[in-house]
RNA sequence: GCAGACGUAGCUCAGUUGGUUAGAGCGUCGGAUUGUGGCUCCGAAGGUCGGUGGUUCGAACCCACUCGUCUGUACCA
């Protein structure tokens, strides 16, 4: 009959994850290099909430007053929808619209922030992640994409990952609008196959072109024998888009770019005239020294299906990620933006052309962190004073020689466990990777004393000791000294620490 | 969403043809050692066998459903 009482299961809910102390500080220090950037380029940071009204975020089904299923909604009190934003474009565009008249435009602006999408997770991909987005509003000309490219590389840069291990791609909306309007794909009847269309080209680093040219026909089955229906297009139609899409990064200027649209259009002005405006954009990078090895023309680059206009790219790397059971994954983009014309318009009415980009700051720091390109926090841990004595008095004692140490600047704590068993304190040290406990039990306190152990030096010499008898009584790596000289002599240590790790971290 | 694989202790995994009381290693806790971490030795705790229902004298094992994880794929602002 004892049956133990149902206890609630503490389970986290799909696809969150709760971050390590590692995960923050490496984050943080994420954060701050791109930041940094950002700023040297005269971008301000301003933020905006987690939650917006349903319909500023454009996510309705469509024919039904119900969200879309991607996004997390609630009913406020008036029965008006709200929604978590799923990025950080739309409540910029909310924003802006909403104190246009305030904003000096352009205005170059940045914010890091968490969103969230209701959707399958999977290894790498979360439910809730961190973007980090820059955008240019009031900027009509392609001078201005050309800088959130630049910006972006830098950012890739400052982030630690070498140039040449990653890529920026920029294509244009309106060269494969153009394509598609001119291989017969044109209309409102068509609007679904042309999505089709688009979202195979985006397939092309994952399938190659043979998969694509399958995704554009009949349609292809993947590796669990499962079938995607293609977009019904004859060979003709196929062999075009596969000849514009499949470029090998070839198109290293303006003149190679035109060439190559003019070869399969030649009488389409206005693919040609979209082209043209990758070409000055490739001519202005290239003129402040980004070359192909960091920015690249590539048709193939589709990005997200709703808002973008002109300009679309996104950064790529070139590296070999993989998880922890050593398997190379796909990683795909990292980030990417483009040119978004008609997004504050949808509030204002006036055309307020816009450009800017996101960084995925989760999906880079896993990239980073499988790389072991991550900053390992060089946080130490808090140097212990252990407790000797129970009564008032001593306990203050004890916490003000913590305070002391604090006050110099060292991260230092006293122990808050069951202080009577001492074993356990240094245990707990041990576990914690304290560099250094501070002991004075009643002898030392008559002394006027204090004893230091270092703890890092002691666990080296422990290898050197079989018997706990000796190792107990030898007290390793431990000095005895005058309770004036604690500070001084901590910071000895821990300098003396810190010297060892840089040396073994040059090798 | 679709397809497949897998769910046994905190973790990694055994578990015979369906047969008594479900095991190991690691970890955790306690002791040897109440003022000194590591090593070693001794001991203990820890399980609705993912869940529900069914077949059976009997189910961790067989069947159905369901939940979760992983892989591929679809969607992805």
């Amino acid at each position: 009959m004892a049956k133990k009482p149902n206890k609630l299961k503490a389970r986290l809910p799909r696809g969150f994850v709760d971050r390590s102390a590692q995960d923050i500080r490496a984050t943080d220090e994420m954060l701050a290099r791109i930041r940094a950037v950002y700023e040297r380029y005269g971008f301000d940071p301003v933020e905006t909430p987690a939650f917006e009204y349903t319909d500023c975020l454009g996510k309705f089904l469509p024919d039904t007053d119900r969200p879309n299923a991607g996004v997390f909604s609630v009913q406020d009190d008036d029965e008006q929808w709200m929604s978590l934003r799923y990025d950080l474009t739309a409540p910029l565009a909310r924003h802006v619209s909403e104190n246009i008249n305030e904003i000096q435009l352009p205005y170059r602006t940045y914010r890091a922030g968490w969103v969230f999408r209701n959707e399958k997770p999977g290894p790498g991909r979360f439910r809730q992640f961190m973007q980090f987005d820059a955008d240019t509003v009031g900027a009509p000309g392609v001078q201005a994409d050309a800088e959130m490219c630049m910006m972006m590389a830098d950012t890739m840069e400052a982030l630690g990952i070498p140039r040449g291990q990653y890529v920026i791609r920029v294509n244009n909306r309106k060269v494969l609008d153009g394509v598609l309007e001119a291989i017969g794909l044109g209309g409102e009847d068509q609007a679904e196959r042309r999505l089709t269309v688009l979202r195979a080209i985006d397939k092309l680093d994952k399938f190659g072109v043979e998969g694509v040219k399958l995704l554009l026909g009949e349609g292809r089955k993947d590796d669990s024998g499962d079938f995607t229906k293609g977009a019904g297009l004859d060979t003709n139609q196929i062999d075009m888009i596969a000849n514009l899409v499949d470029v090998k990064g070839e198109l290293q200027d303006r003149k190679s770019f035109n060439e190559h649209l003019n070869y399969i259009f030649d009488d389409h002005q206005d693919i040609l005239d979209a082209g043209a405006e990758i070409g000055n954009l490739i001519n202005l990078v290239q003129s402040c020294g980004y070359g192909i090895d960091r920015i690249i023309a590539d048709p193939s680059c589709v990005r997200g299906l709703e808002y973008y206009t002109g300009t679309v790219f996104e950064a790529e790397l070139l590296f070999d990620v993989t998880n922890e059971k050593g398997e190379v994954v796909q990683f795909g983009s990292v980030g990417g933006g483009g040119r978004y014309d008609g997004l504050v318009k949808r509030f204002t009415g006036r055309d307020v052309p816009a450009t800017g980009f996101s960084i995925g700051v989760s999906r880079l720091m896993t990239a980073l962190k499988n790389l072991g390109k991550l900053n390992t926090s060089d946080v130490t841990a808090p140097v212990l004073v252990t407790v000797m004595d129970g009564d008032v008095e001593a306990l203050g004692r004890y916490q003000k020689m913590a305070q002391d140490l604090r006050n110099a600047g060292i991260r230092a704590e006293m122990y808050q466990g069951n202080w009577k068993k001492f074993g356990n304190q240094l245990k707990y040290a041990d576990r914690r990777g304290c560099p250094i406990a501070i002991i004075q039990g009643s002898d030392e306190r008559e002394a006027g004393e204090v004893q230091i152990k270092d703890l890092i030096e002691g666990k080296r010499l422990s290898e050197e000791i079989a018997d706990n008898v000796t190792w107990r009584e030898s007290r390793p790596a431990q000095v005895t000294v005058k309770e004036a000289d604690l500070l001084e002599t901590v910071r000895g240590i821990l300098d003396g620490q810190a010297d060892d790790r840089k040396r073994a971290s040059e090798g």
